[in-house]
DNA sequence: GATGAATGAGTGTTCATTCAT
DNA sequence: CATGAATGAACACTCATTCAT
């Protein structure tokens, strides 16, 4: 029998991803996603068990690589402040370094196929920074209220600074990046 | 007869936004919104020239809603922090109280739809918030940094917790809301 | 708005029952009926909700035509052995002319899709028959037998007869006809 | 090894019967007759040529089953009434022992497949029997009328009768099968 | 203005079959 | 012999849109 070509799942998840971004969701059909990729519509069944698994897998593909990222050398010994710098340093280098995938990613989260996916699953990824979170508020370094709103002010804006469609025109250089930074600090902090 | 018209159009436009919140943008076909509203799919075209003017139409007409409910009672006398605090109410409000319309510009915006829509011409109903913010850096009540800066923390957090999708356990009573914009005050105040 | 055209509709029975008998039930896709019907594909699912539904519904009506032409010019007060003479003359008449929409209905009852049919229905047009036969029984002119069996006997043979699956060779003229109803006498007469 | 071969083949020959038996043959694929054989469909043409040839093959297959078990003990010597009292006892033992052979059987005659089959090859099977039957009209115990007509009384009830989709609500039990016999004995003597 | 009929083009998916291993 | 990967062609069906009324 003929051996699974890896070469070709890749091609077809790059041309998912590709296609959503230049054309949306509404638009990419198992068609066009497959001429992308240089299969036959049918080979996207073999790898796939449907268009909606594609969609899915695909963006739980992209949701795992990017938390790998975002919590690439996290130092716990390091200064709280410390930490979550360097943390929204590698949202913000994964986000610039990766458009198409956030991209694909925020279309999918906005769209009810997100409906479908174990969410608290992969939220677990990011349980280490709840963690650190946790404990700068019980060292009474940042405010004690919920995750969810601390989440809001130190997690989301540099995803929203670093989207085009949000921020059309900033260029986000190094130095609005901190300077963003410093505001979520502030927000945060005791 | 206007009425008889009227009543018609918003019947495809509420059945324009159910249908997308129910079922998604990709699901939403011109025959099912048409059988939502109970017309014809051809009647749908003596109001919109073809599907795309009536996503587009449907997004504009909420986001003028939106700006008008957001902006409303809005009093330049009053101090800076209470016209932010009064504008952040409002968007607490209104988004509480039309979960359907803001879930809709939600897809809407993150989809290539957007596109189509002139921004610019939406943001200007947002020009008093932004002459309020320009005098708060000019009274040097608040940090001198780029609008969108300031906006990502004084006017999208509290969509975001308002926003199911984000925020799935924590219930937005009005201690939450307050709590949060304190947050937002500590990020942009200097 | 356009009137429904019946003549199209027409031509959606007639192409699914032809093309049915040309190349069967497992081969008759809905575009090749909708091209022997000169209409599109779209079209079909017009007056059909899908192609089950199409096939289905042309076996209820070929079976209501049956059942019309079977019953025509039964004559109750006629001897008993002449009624169901009458009635065998009936089904050769009607297989003979309408060879095509006879063998339709054999290949449907025998596949899947039977099961979808309300079978007892149907049959309540054949009660007539049913009520003569009992008076048969009741009158010791025929044997007190299941009606089942009584059906296989005295309905089924004419059918066999006209299906050229099962008579290739013999050609149905009348003196055979006759010869066979007499067998058919012979079984179930007391 | 040969074994292994065999039950291969059986086991694809099973799941065709069964699978045509469960979903009919309109939605009998390759893939799923090698999934219910737990083979790769690439299996299935080592030893058909095509999808075809494994329904015409099976079909062959179990009409010369059926011919073997319908003749099996079948005496020459025995009166000619007997003779054709075990034939019969041999179809209706055969059909209630093996529903899906027969079911099978029958949607195939019912198809275009059959078509591809030397029918005439087959009916040698029943020469016997057609031997037996001219004897019968030679010695003056039954009819003389053409085979086809004898056929349809005195071969076909039994199968009809055995049929579910023709007699639903009748269980045939050997009184019933008993009963059927003399009415067709009654149509055929003379 | 308002409609349901009608459709070519497209949808996601499965088909029978082949091929390299 | 036996296989799973791979596919072009076909599948049933829906699409956005037009048209006659």
């Amino acid at each position: 029998m003929r051996i699974k070509d890896t070469h070709k799942q890749d091609a077809i998840i790059s041309a998912t991803v590709e296609l959503v971004n230049e054309i949306g969701f509404v638009s990419s059909s198992v068609a066009k996603i497959a001429k992308k990729a240089n299969v036959s519509p049918a080979t996207l069944y073999v790898y796939y068990t449907n268009k909606e698994d594609l969609l899915v897998s695909t963006y739980i593909e992209i949701k795992k690589k990017m938390s790998d990222e975002l919590l690439k050398n996290i130092d716990n010994t390091k200064p709280f402040r410390d930490i979550l710098k360097d943390f929204w340093n590698n949202t913000f280098d994964f986000v610039s370094k990766n458009k198409g995938l956030f991209q694909y990613a925020e279309q999918f989260s906005n769209s009810p196929y997100s409906d479908l996916v174990n969410q608290s699953e992969l939220e677990k990824h990011f349980e280490p920074m709840m963690r650190i979170l946790q404990k700068g508020i019980d060292q009474k370094i940042i405010k004690d209220v919920p995750f969810e709103i601390l989440t809001v002010f130190i997690f989301y804006p540099v995803m929203l600074l670093s989207n085009s469609k949000v921020c059309k025109k900033l260029t986000m250089d190094n130095e609005t990046v901190e300077t963003a930074f410093n505001l979520a600090w502030d927000a945060i902090k005791l």
